[in-house]
RNA sequence: GUGAGCGUAGCUCAGCUGGUUAGAGCACCGGUCUGUGGAACCGGGGGUCGUGGGUUCAAGUCCCAUCGCUCACCCCA
């Protein structure tokens, strides 16, 4: 035998003794039960995609320039008949996939959806990074509107204000149309070109390939370059279609009281967006680290072969969001504790507990004690799960067909037969 | 891929300039308490001190290598 086999690392276990705040199941369940009811109440439907899919949906999605595809960062792999599959870096793609395949530009329009689940992308781990982490995505598909775009960062802020999460920076900009970023990419090779021996490596391969992304370097030379530069930012560029999109955007959110910042130079990794771009920011995760971010990709369903759809939505990252909640004192809310805790005295009792608490548990929830202990014990682990109520079954109670039964706030205790049992649990006021 | 820090019980850690049989707290199980309240006291299980090699009469401790983990860079959620 080898050592003992543990997880990936940048994969996790979620389970409530979790020692890491981020990894406990009540903080998962906290904030993907929020964003759900937010959402649902919106209107907005739940979906579930495979999270792994043909490599094409995600590659045409992401675009060739992306870092996710040019620095292999999807997890790919054969089928039996050598077809590429990936595990999903982003569920935008495969939400589109979906809305094409179940022809759902029939549907009246916008067809809102949301989903949550792993996301997997092959980065080293540290800190609010992993190969395997957790998005809630939530998506506006078939309607260009930027009523759409002001309504899905409104629902976005909403989820993290629910939750109880404060210092919240939203950073607003726009993308502009293709042709406005083929315009500003041409300046930006411009501006850089002569300069390029002074960039970074990853940088100078950019000038080429995706000028924008220098702007969001944070190599020391290439923010001097900028800075000495002063490259003017994309929002410059954007086309009179696209400004007035934008100013409707804000417009929207100025009238909702949605609190944001415009910031001329977001930028998106990846190629399908348009228009509408933002982040939400925490300080808590780290300098240049987002807790979500959202934008519209209104070209992303004809990369898929599909008709034109135009769509707006957001990603969540959920340990992020864990790690900023964390760092704010929120905490989740307490789970329940049983109502009742029944426990053998003896090994007799062992499936009369069993089979009584099964008859029980359709109304009230009943925990039981395995392996046989004295009436103390099964006080100490009755207090300890937080009952309500705790009974016991051992040979006096077998005699008489009872069982015995302890209110552990009041220490009222009373014989049983299992008739009572059943009516005592009847009314609302024991829950 | 690059750099830094850290590896002793399930968890948190102590273990001095190398020196008997490797410790504490928490958690778990049991006893004191023979069928009744979280305490207290006592006891128990659980470790090849990450792994391999070296120095030494003697290594958890010093040296080398290796593996693992964490953080940071890159990028993003």
């Amino acid at each position: 035998m080898g050592p003992m086999l543990k997880a990936v690392p940048g994969t996790n276990d979620i389970l409530a003794q979790a020692k890491e705040y981020p990894f406990r199941e009540p903080v998962f369940r906290y904030i993907v039960s929020t964003a759900e009811e937010v959402l649902r109440g919106a209107g907005a439907q739940m979906v579930y995609t495979p999270i792994f899919e043909y490599l094409e949906v995600f590659q045409k999605g992401v675009g060739l320039t992306s870092d996710i595809v040019v620095k292999k960062e999807m997890f790919v792999f054969e089928d039996r008949g050598g077809r590429l599959l990936a595990l999903r870096p982003e569920p935008t793609a495969a939400i589109v996939r979906a809305y094409n395949e179940h022809g759902m530009k029939v549907w009246p329009q916008p067809v809102r959806l949301f989903t949550w689940g792993p996301i997997f992308r092959g980065e080293r781990q540290q800190k609010g990074r992993y190969k395997q982490f957790h998005q809630v995505d939530y998506e506006a598909l078939g309607l260009s509107d930027p009523l759409l775009d002001a309504e899905a960062i409104a629902l976005m802020v909403r989820i993290y204000k629910t939750l109880g999460l404060k210092n919240l920076e939203v950073k607003l900009g726009s993308v502009g149309d293709p042709e406005d970023r083929v315009r500003y990419n041409q300046y930006l090779r411009e501006l850089f070109g002569p300069y390029a021996r002074d960039l970074s490596e990853d940088s100078r391969v950019r000038v080429e390939a995706n000028p924008m992304r220098i702007l969001d370097s944070k190599s020391e030379r290439d923010q001097a370059l900028i800075a000495e530069l002063q490259p003017k930012p994309m929002l410059a560029f954007l086309g009179p279609a696209a400004q007035k999109f934008h100013e409707q955007v804000c417009n929207y959110l100025d009238r909702l009281g949605v609190a944001y910042t415009v910031d001329p130079n977001l930028v998106r990794g990846l190629d399908y967006y348009v228009r509408t771009a933002w982040e939400v920011h925490h300080a808590g995760i780290g300098a240049k680290s987002a807790l979500g971010g959202g934008g519209r990709y209104d070209g992303l369903s004809e990369m898929l072969g599909g008709p034109p759809v135009p769509g707006v939505g957001f990603g969540i990252g959920v340990e992020r969001l864990a790690i900023a909640l964390e760092q704010e004192g929120v905490a989740p809310p307490a789970d329940p504790c049983p109502t009742l805790y029944l426990a053998p005295l003896d090994e007799a009792a062992k499936i009369e507990v069993l089979a009584l608490a099964e008859q029980l548990r359709p109304k009230i929830y009943v925990e039981i004690g395995y392996t046989p202990k004295s009436p103390r014990k099964i006080l100490e682990d009755a207090l300890k799960k937080g009952a309500r109520y705790v009974g016991f079954i051992g040979e006096t109670e077998r005699a008489r067909g009872v069982i015995t039964l302890k209110h552990l706030e009041t220490g009222e205790q009373r014989a049983l037969e299992p008739l009572q049992l059943h009516s005592l649990f009847e009314g609302p006021e024991v829950k």
